[in-house]
DNA sequence: TGCTACTTTGTAAGCGCTTACATTGAAAAT
DNA sequence: ATTTTCAATGTAAGCGCTTACAAAGTAGCA
């Protein structure tokens, strides 16, 4: 009693309850293969000495850690929060635990913490987005971990993916925009090297354009980083360079946010003046005055899909399937018709 | 070679590299205790084999982790986000890796991740305010895992903790209120039970309330959950029971967010007919129009100071300090002087 | 009663690392 | 030339669990 306490282990719980430490592993992994007088005895023992399983050696031992890693681009805006959420919920029920990090949209970090949660013992990862170095899939192979990729839709990829057609959502509300009179439209994008989303959200704008008889090159579009700062600074760049656009089309709600602010600091009126998309149909499109029109995906069904998939991958050593999720765009207010200036 | 590879191991790059095992593991981690040659050789096997080192492995040999674990109420909108990217970036500098998971503001959830974390071996944890079931707080000392609070500051708690005087900041935002002639002021808070920081913000209305020789008791106020949504319905809820309020003052900036969108839908002007206040500064803040009167808290400095201090906890095995940081009111366009009715 | 077929529990071999301690050999000191 | 010192490396004992396999006990059945 006098020795330095430290943390009980097992040894400890089944020397208490007089049985051997498989009979305890047993009663906590898999209670009935257990009696139930002993199990009740080792319960006890594991309450009064307060006995916490050691995750690490769990790990080690089972070789499998029912721990599944998300790296998202940002955890600074909520463009991932609701799906995360929804894929956290699906994967608790399922017994397994989540860990998530953000890369900051940084392959370099994005690679790094893949090898991290690989090293972990992650039994699937969640992935943003296809684009990455063909090597980060060679090597999650060569690790066997299964890998899933949300938020996107391309069959065929090298991962298995669950999303929506970035390029076929963002042209039919192009088309929108286009169909109300618009014809001097620009377009503010996150960076789209290394991003499929962005990079087909620009493409559908640009296919819309041609559909509408419009010069797709004729598109002016500003990268940037998906801030609201930057989508104000965005804004502000293309109406100097352009005052006449009436139409500008955001790659997500987050930017289009920071450009109807810089609209209004400006003076100008929305949509009156000049109109605004978004995309991705987060809270703050709700939030900001005009609400904002924009692209609706489905979130919080592409996570629980996107647990249930990846489970199955994790569980039952199959390759995973492609599943593709509709958007449908949400009409509010700051997309209007054209007016002849 | 026609055996089924699986990952390498330790011991396949020392056999690749003509050395012991102990080596290669000081390669990796203290590498000037390996001559230069030597190392040459272990890394290039750790290259050409694809090496990564088991995580739970490493752990367990060593009794340390370079985890830090963080348990935030909500990643659904972005309170905590900003001074959560500070704290792991501050946390990378010094080579740690940093756990996130949510409670969803649900204490047996918090409990049971808390357990979960230690049981990771998380060498120490970031959590949000002090309120707790105490046998937490015997737990962790009981594993010896060094606990850090945030958000919330309060000497001589069972826990250190950096962050700010909600009372008294909350107190010097309704003394700015009362001063502007608001007599008729309502509250929409976050729920107050476990959640020191929403209790004594509503405290701190109290105390100004009291000291602006108004009637402190008289105070109307709704607790409901930190959404956009609910802060909508608190409004409502509260003009129907009394619409001669001149001034609602919200627990944070989400539930403001809310209050405004509901006040504008209700074809209430902000500030004229009534005005709002939030609690925060967050992005959404500076977002919403009128943009948000509120309290600023300096979320980067906090989530830095705390992973500095919490390594130096861990590192050194002292019992960490506490800090108070300044809060500010940042004067935006939701409040203004009271009108008489 | 003797035998088979289970069910329940125990034994012990790892899982892949780190690290205290032992060993070796060469440079520095005498 | 001999001893001391120290840097570089190796040896091997765990870390706390899981699980294949063995052993023991219990019940069913002819």
């Amino acid at each position: 009693m006098s020795k330095l306490r430290s943390a009980p282990t097992l040894d400890d719980v089944a020397r208490k309850a007089g049985v051997s430490t498989a009979t305890v592993s047993r009663c906590l992994n898999a209670p009935d293969r257990v009696v139930e007088a002993t199990r009740k005895r080792v319960m006890s023992a594991v309450d009064t000495l307060g006995y916490t399983p050691n995750f690490a050696a769990r790990v080690m031992a089972a070789k499998r850690s029912f721990t599944i890693g998300a790296i998202i681009p940002t955890m600074e805006n909520a463009i991932f929060a609701r799906g995360l959420q929804a894929f956290q919920e699906e994967l608790h029920q399922r017994g397994y635990t989540l860990l998530v990090s953000s890369s900051a949209y940084r392959p370099e970090v994005e690679e790094e913490q893949i090898r991290t949660l690989v090293a972990r013992g992650a039994d699937g990862l969640l992935l943003i987005g296809h684009d990455r170095d063909p090597k980060i899939y060679d090597y999650l192979e060569r690790q066997k971990v299964p890998a899933m990729v949300a938020w996107s839709y391309i069959p065929n990829a090298r991962a298995p993916s669950i999303g929506f057609d970035n390029r076929q959502a963002m042209q039919a509300l192009a088309d929108r925009v286009i169909g109300l009179g618009h014809t001097r439209i620009a377009m503010i994008s996150g960076f789209s090297q290394g991003n499929d989303r962005a990079r087909l959200r620009i493409e559908g704008v640009r296919d819309a354009l041609r559909r509408g008889g419009l010069q797709p090159d004729a598109l002016t579009v500003v990268e940037t980083s998906y801030e609201v700062e930057s989508g104000a600074d965005a804004f502000a760049q293309l109406m100097s360079q352009n005052p006449r656009t009436t139409a500008i089309l955001c790659g997500n709600d987050v930017l289009a946010a920071g450009a109807l602010r810089q609209a209004q600091n400006m003076g100008m009126r929305v949509p009156e003046n000049v109109s605004i998309t978004g995309f991705d149909d987060i809270e703050l499109a709700q939030i900001v005055s005009p609400a904002l029109t924009t692209v609706h995906v489905p979130h919080r069904e592409m996570g629980g899909k996107a647990a249930l998939e990846l489970v199955e991958m994790v569980e039952k050593s199959i390759p995973g399937s492609t599943i593709r999720l509709q958007t449908d765009i949400v009409e509010r207010h700051s997309l209007g018709p054209a007016n002849k200036s």
